[in-house]
DNA sequence: CTGAAAGCGCTTACAG
DNA sequence: CTGAAAGCGCTTACAG
């Protein structure tokens, strides 16, 4: 390029980028001839000496489990997803989705990142302790159940959530709730669980949960009724409150098939839901996790550990409301 | 890390890569020290020299109309870009989705990218004259209608994937089949709307068509069933065929709210499906249009490109198949 | 106003 | 077996 325009490299770079002080003419010419060759400084070579390349990484943990980049239904991470292009764009950066980078044979791209945002991570999760021992800054969304106060965390106070929509449920008449938890053991799934055993425990009753994994999405349907319904009668839960939208999902079909009625018969919710739960038959009521939200604080978070800035204090996601829906509208019994 | 382990950066290197001769223990010594202070070669050091990042960049047109990285309900792209990011790791390399990269103030790690993936360019697309003018290596999915054989182009046969449909339309009876289209210029909307018309040419009558934002979605139902059942009776259609599965959504709600009952008195169709056309009621046909195996194959041109290779020939995507469901499974007027 | 030099953090011939 | 030198493509002091 310099070259091509009878200049120096320093002078390229400076009519490109409006530094230095250089003869207008010169300016011009460099600036013609460059588009003439369609030539553009190297995002490379500039990153390397900013020794940023502006790029941040997004982990969601919960897809490998799913075993998938689009699990179909999944609404919460797609929508983190999306939420956290745009704000990364909006910030200056671009932001790529990856596995896990842990893993040998990762793209090496995948390590260029100059921040992660990892959410929902597992138990003393092995993406975490590679990001903190290669100083890799970074930022979870939900803590690490096992490591609660040793990184830059966006807490999700899953008790809280949980407790919004258990007293949902008491309010809406419900005596027994039963809790259907995933299997990852993250804050999500293990939070919930501790509160619904609370809440139990306050009532002297046994809590009714089960732990199915994540991936077997409305199937899980059949199995989750099959539990909660194969004794006596009044031990079956009133209400049952699904952590994924998907199996409340099945729940929903799996109910409906032996002709359990919902919400007569039974109130059911879902914890993180999606377009299903907004469209079945009855509609189902679910968390409202604010998604976009969690994602816009997650980015700017990252971006300010990426340009070198401390974060300090305690971090949270936007507090969860109620989508209430017809699923919990009416009092079961009656 | 050369002082660290008290040798000079050849010997990192070739200890950590495994190159060259090292003494065994020398690159123990090695090792250990970088696994100690947390040592990891700079990717972007690394990129420098193979010119060469291991990126790839999606860019989803109509994203851009959409105004938006995550349309609900428009399963389509979501699972292009799910499907890009698992072939792209597959092959070594992180894919990154990024908006309009000729937009000023894009960030500029949205120019790193080895090599693009521009799904449905529009006519005379700037994003391709860009990138084409700055010899990045790309390959689009569905041509620039403008620009068909100038680039790189997975070719996916719009007209036949119309086609395909009002032959099923037909055969289950349609006499007059309208068309919904959205009003991007890409080649998806405007190859089936040529179809369209071709087909209603050879049996001599005026095509009915549509065209309205994708961005309205479902809200666009109304406007659709008032413009086609506005006229007298005889002028209406006896099958719709919208192009957007959302579209569809919105037209079988308007419908049914007016006492139009699908498919007794009206088939309708999508193109483009998602989750809510195989959940409403009743459940809607639509086109397969395999985004799974269309992104493998972008990604593979894409990993080619990157890498130098030279890539010809007519390159297509899947042929779409049907997915027959309630909305067309039983002949209209009776 | 312009350019030679040094440096960003690596790797790859090459010399010892 | 190990390291000094050159180079990947830029930018930023600094000297002229």
């Amino acid at each position: 390029m310099a070259r091509a325009a009878g200049v120096s490299p320093t002078t390229v770079s400076h009519a490109l980028n409006g530094k230095g002080t250089v003869r207008k003419e010169t300016v011009e010419r460099v600036q013609r001839v460059a588009t003439e060759i369609g030539y553009r400084p190297s995002p490379i070579a500039q990153g390397l000496q900013r020794s940023r390349l502006g790029l941040l990484a997004l982990v969601i943990r919960p897809f490998h489990s799913l075993d998938t980049f689009l699990p179909e239904g999944v609404d919460y991470f797609l929508r983190i997803a999306g939420a956290a292009g745009v704000t990364a764009m909006e910030h200056g950066y671009s932001l790529m989705m990856v596995d896990d980078p842990t893993r040998p044979g990762v793209p090496f791209s995948a390590r260029a990142a100059d921040a992660y945002i990892v959410t929902e991570p597992f138990e003393n999760d092995p993406v975490l302790t590679m990001l903190s021992e290669q100083h890799i800054p970074f930022v979870t969304v939900g803590a690490d159940p096992a490591r609660r106060d040793e990184f830059i965390t966006l807490d999700e106070g899953a008790d809280q959530q949980a407790q919004l929509m258990i007293t949902h449920l008491a309010e809406a008449g419900a005596q027994r709730i039963a809790l259907v938890t995933g299997t990852d053991r993250n804050d999500w799934n293990l939070g919930s669980q501790r509160t619904l055993e609370r809440w139990c425990a306050a009532r002297g009753h046994e809590p009714l949960i089960l732990s199915l994994p994540e991936v077997e999405g409305e199937r899980a349907g059949e199995a989750i009724v099959d539990h909660f319904f194969a004794g006596e009668r009044a031990e079956h839960p009133d209400a049952v409150f699904c952590l994924t939208g998907r199996h409340a999902a099945g729940v929903l079909q799996a109910a409906t098939r032996r002709g359990i009625r919902v919400p007569e018969d039974l109130l059911l919710a879902a914890g993180s839901g999606s377009l299903q739960n907004r469209t079945s038959r009855p509609t189902v009521t679910t968390l409202n996790l604010r998604p976009e939200e969690t994602a816009q604080r997650a980015v700017e978070i990252a971006v300010r550990l990426a340009e070198g800035e401390r974060v300090e204090g305690p971090l949270s996601v936007p507090r969860a409301t109620l989508d209430i829906r017809e699923s919990t509208s009416r009092p079961p019994r009656g």
